[in-house]
DNA sequence: TTGACATATTCCTATTCGGGAATATAATAA
DNA sequence: TTATTATATTCCCGAATAGGAATATGTCAA
């Protein structure tokens, strides 16, 4: 079996850069497909599928403006990530994490050691 | 082509929501392959092949111990995704960014407008 | 209406993924 | 050495990926 879902979530959408570069191009304003497609140098049907993914995941909403269709950025979908991150910066490097894991070690020693 | 990448970045590692499991069931400890195995009840390859897919990720580092290898979460190494994501937070929805969104509708109608 | 522009969708393909089962390797213990 | 425990690797499979090219859809303008 490939992934589970069938569909994109905010963490599968994210590990694409080339949706990464999007977010990045998009942010705070709002850009046509066209405009996207001119800064990025991308071919427009990758463009327009990119934007589809990340709009099945709830990162980008589109609206309709003419004959264009105005993408922007809804940066609030990445606070599942940030959340998710945010539970282990305790852990990122100190010596006091260190001793941490050195103490873990020490007491899991006593149940691995037969 | 599907992914670009032959090798697992950090964005792409943590896609798959049961390495992202191991990552919560390891973080802060000292455990073996065996001893995941019985936390999580997956099968034992299941386990060594997504803490391999970690390792190449680097966000987990292994060390033998007799007959065991002892698996520990290297928090550190989720530090590019928690500073991608931070770039994003100022525009978290609030009615300032949306002000900020519509200003930049404005502007970029003028340019989108024949 | 017709034509031009803007964007989305479909079809195709090579590649990669994750899961399952079986097996290989490694290290200790008897 | 042999058996046992611990872990990794290999092979197979179906499904899903991203890219490319071509085409469809939608919307305005003349």
């Amino acid at each position: 079996m490939p992934r589970a879902l069938n569909t994109y979530d905010t963490f599968t959408a994210i590990a694409e850069p080339k949706r990464r570069v999007l977010i990045e191009t998009l942010i705070g304003k709002e850009l046509t497909v066209n405009q996207v497609v001119e800064i990025t140098q991308w071919k427009q049907p990758m463009v327009s599928k990119h934007l589809s993914v990340l709009k099945e995941a709830g990162l980008v909403a589109e609206r309709k403006q003419g004959r264009h269709r105005v993408y922007r950025v809804n940066a609030d979908q990445l606070k599942p990530i940030q959340l998710w991150v945010a539970q282990f910066e305790k852990h990122w490097n100190t010596q006091f994490n260190q001793l941490d894991d050195y103490l873990n070690t020490l007491q899991n020693n006593e149940a691995i050691d037969d």
